[in-house]
DNA sequence: ATGCCTATAGGGTATAGA
């Protein structure tokens, strides 16, 4: 089972890249970020008649996730826990039943948390506390989960081309990356780095100041798997050529193979 | 370099992004 994670920047600008890359790279599962779109406003039957189930959780303006899997989504949740007062739409919860395993998908779009300080960097340290407890949570019914989709955390130095430019950058902060690693550290494997080391892996690029044209990239896009999740992994890749494609979003996607 | 671009909402320019 192929499953992706994209944060396409907008639904309605991507509409055209997004089909093609569904096309050439035929995921079982793409986890969208920034749909930017309210539910009623995503083009849903687009991507049904390409044969993709959809589940949004969507709101006006900015933020929003969404599902598209060949497979049926089953007990979809829509939110994370933790906050009754939180309106911002960064979480969806769905579970696909493969030939020999049934995967719970989580898909996060993480608080980027800039400027630092204030209430944007507050926020997303007490989001990534929620996160903690649901990893938890899910941790402890172990079942092959994952956790996928724009954490806007940069783990390492190595995962950033030029990493003194991200020093006090709420991506990069020791605050924020000790928040993700405590989330690693409940037993998560972090998909990519299991797989593949060393500088030079990037899932996003500036549009501006010719960020892609010099690589100047960092990997801030990543899948956690559970143990369960971990022992089924045949494959993680970036598929860093979509950011050089037309109309491209600043994200590219990156993806798991399953032996689910 | 304090968003240098891009997208959305909306019908001006403001907000958000990383």
């Amino acid at each position: 089972m192929k499953i992706a994670t994209f944060n396409i920047n907008g639904i309605k600008a991507r509409i055209n890249a997004l089909t093609d890359w569904l096309g050439d790279a035929a995921p079982d599962v793409a986890v969208l970020q920034e749909i930017k779109s309210v539910d009623e406003g995503f083009p849903r039957e687009h991507f049904e008649d390409m044969g993709y189930n959809v589940e949004t959780h969507g709101q006006k303006g900015f933020n929003g996730v969404a599902l598209l899997s060949r497979l049926p989504l089953e007990d979809v949740t829509r939110g994370l826990p933790g906050d009754d007062s939180d309106e911002q739409a960064r979480w969806i919860e769905a579970t696909v039943m493969g030939s020999q395993h049934a995967i719970r998908i989580c898909g996060l779009y993480l608080p980027n948390g800039n400027p630092v300080p204030g209430p944007k960097y507050d926020y997303k340290l007490a989001w990534m506390e929620r996160l903690k407890i649901r990893a938890e949570t899910l941790m402890a019914e172990e079942l092959p989960t994952l956790i996928t989709g724009d954490f806007n955390i940069i783990p390492q130095s190595e995962d950033a081309e030029t990493p003194a430019q991200w020093k006090d950058d709420a991506l990069f902060l020791p605050a924020s990356r000790a928040a993700f690693r405590r989330i690693e550290n409940l037993g998560y494997t972090e998909a990519f780095r299991a797989r593949v080391q060393g500088p030079g892996h990037y899932t996003f690029w500036d549009y501006q100041a010719g960020a892609w044209q010099r690589n100047n990239g960092i990997r801030i896009d990543h899948f956690l798997l559970s143990p369960e999740c971990a022992d089924l992994m045949q494959d993680c890749q970036i598929d860093a050529a979509v950011r050089g494609g037309e109309k491209p979003s600043d994200h590219v996607p990156v993806w798991v193979d399953l032996a689910a």
